[in-house]
Order: structure tokens, then C-alpha cells, then sequence
DNA sequence: ATGGTGGTTCTACCA
């Protein structure tokens, strides 16, 4: 089964790019992010005709995510438990072909000096809640998104620049580490040692062509989920695309 | 230290 994950920036600025995309990898399910749109400007008619079916939380202007998929989805969840009084659309799960499937578009955190950094901690201690509830079910279960968490300094070009960043703040690594010791495994980072992995490239500043990126779009795997890890990689591609997202698919392969 | 770009929406806010 292949998964991908992508944020792309307004599901609706993308829609040709990311049609392209999917006809090119032919995933089973893809998990977007940043959808900027309410679910009634979700583009549904064209996502179906291209043979997906589509679950989606959606939100004005900012935030919402998806789930596409070739196969059935049951059992949808929208939102991320533990705050009733949270309206950010940044969460979902489905279960398709036995797989938990669940999409997410973490807090950005920025500015660190505003009440914006203690909602993605406390968004990455309801997340961990999720997590062992999910891990309880010894089922597989993937957790993939964009996390806007740099895991290491090998994950970012310049370590100084990114250094009082609420992406790469030591609070902020530590409970990305905190879900890891739960059990569940970075699929990336469990087949790739290399530095300088990145799915994110900022518009400004020539960051694309200077390879100035980051990475932040992740997959996290329950035990069950790794041990059918197949493969895991970055598709640079459509980032040299015509209207291109920010962000990059990565495109997780798990043995059927 | 600033500005550089892009999306949503209409005036800033978000990334």
C-alpha cells in the first residue's frame, strides 16, 4: 500500500498539480494538509473523477486536511481529542485496508512569543494522548503530516538560522521525541541516514534553488505498521513545478 | 536588521 502525505498550500491553487501528482505515483491514499478551503469548496468532483473518494475536515481560510483514497475509508474521525474548545481543522483518521490512517498539520508555533507556542505544545501533548491510544490497539497505525517539527539539526541547511524557531526549539524537539518513545518509529529516518533530507522550501529568499529547506513532513509508524515498512522517501519533484506548493509529498510503501 | 513570496481575503493574518 502507498501512502503519501502533502501540504499544499490551498487544495484549490493546487488542484492541477496535484492531479498531475497522482496520476504520475498512482498512490492508494494521500493525506493533504493546509486545504485553506471549507469542505464545500473542496474540490470533490474532480478528485473522484480521478478514482478517489475523499474525506475531508475542512476550515475557512486556513488550516483543514484531507484524506483521498482507492479504497474504502470507515470508521473517519475529525478533529484531535482533549480540547472541545479547539476550531482548528488539523486532524483526521480513517481506517483503510486495515491501516489507521491519520492526517495531521501540527501547529506552526510562530511567534514563539505569543499565546501560538504553548497551542502546539499542548496540541503535541494531545497528540501523544492519541498516539498511545492508537498503540494500544497493536494495530498498524500511521501518523503522517506536516509536524513542523526539524527532528535534528542534520534535518535543516543552517542549524543557526533555525535556532529560536518555534520548528526547532529544544521544548519542541523534545515532545516530537516524546512520541518516538511511545513505540512509534520515523519511517524516514529509519532507511535514509543522510543530512540535508528536506521537504520544505520557503518562497522567499531563493530558499528552492539554494537548497536553504527543511524537514518537517513526516510519518510516524506503530510496530505493526513498521514491520511492513517497505520504503520511504522525499519526491522533490513538483517543487520545480509551475504554482508550486511550499512543500513537498513524501511517499510511504508498506508491504501488502 | 530587513526583506524576500505566496495564500486567503479585503486588511491584516498566516506561513
Amino acid at each position: 500500500m502507498k501512502i503519501a502525505i502533502w501540504n499544499v498550500n490551498s487544495v484549490n491553487q493546487r488542484l492541477p498539480l496535484l492531479l498531475q501528482w497522482m496520476s504520475d505515483n498512482k498512490p492508494d491514499v494521500v493525506m493533504l494538509q493546509e486545504l485553506k478551503c471549507m469542505d464545500e469548496k473542496f474540490p470533490r468532483t474532480e478528485i473522484e473523477a480521478a478514482g478517489y473518494s475523499a474525506e475531508v475536515f475542512g476550515q475557512k481560510s486556513w488550516n483543514g486536511v484531507a484524506i483521498l483514497s482507492k479504497h474504502p475509508m470507515t470508521e473517519v474521525m475529525r478533529g484531535l481529542p482533549g480540547d472541545d474548545s479547539d476550531i482548528q481543522s488539523r486532524y483526521i483518521e480513517a481506517t483503510v485496508q486495515g491501516v489507521r490512517v491519520c492526517g495531521l498539520y501540527l501547529p506552526n508555533g510562530n511567534p514563539v512569543n505569543s499565546e501560538k507556542y504553548p497551542y502546539k505544545l499542548a496540541w503535541m501533548d494531545r497528540l501523544a494522548a492519541r498516539a498511545r491510544i492508537l498503540l494500544k490497539t497493536e494495530e498498524p497505525v500511521v501518523l503522517g503530516g506536516d509536524y513542523n517539527i526539524i527532528p535534528e539539526d542534520r534535518d535543516c541547511h543552517d542549524p543557526a538560522v533555525w535556532a529560536g524557531d518555534a520548528l526547532f526549539l529544544p521544548q519542541s524537539r523534545q515532545k516530537f521525541r516524546t512520541l518516538l518513545n511511545l513505540g512509534l518509529t520515523e519511517a524516514f529516518r529509519a532507511l535514509n541516514d543522510n543530512a540535508g533530507e528536506y521537504t520544505f522550501w520557503d518562497y522567499q529568499a531563493g530558499a528552492w534553488p539554494r537548497n536553504h529547506g527543511i524537514r518537517i513532513d513526516h510519518f510516524l509508524l506503530s510496530p505493526q505498521a513498521l514491520d511492513r515498512l517497505d520504503n520511504c522517501h522525499i519526491d522533490k519533484t513538483p517543487r520545480s513545478w509551475e504554482k508550486a506548493s511550499d512543500h513537498v509529498p513524501v511517499i510511504l510503501t508498506l508491504r501488502d
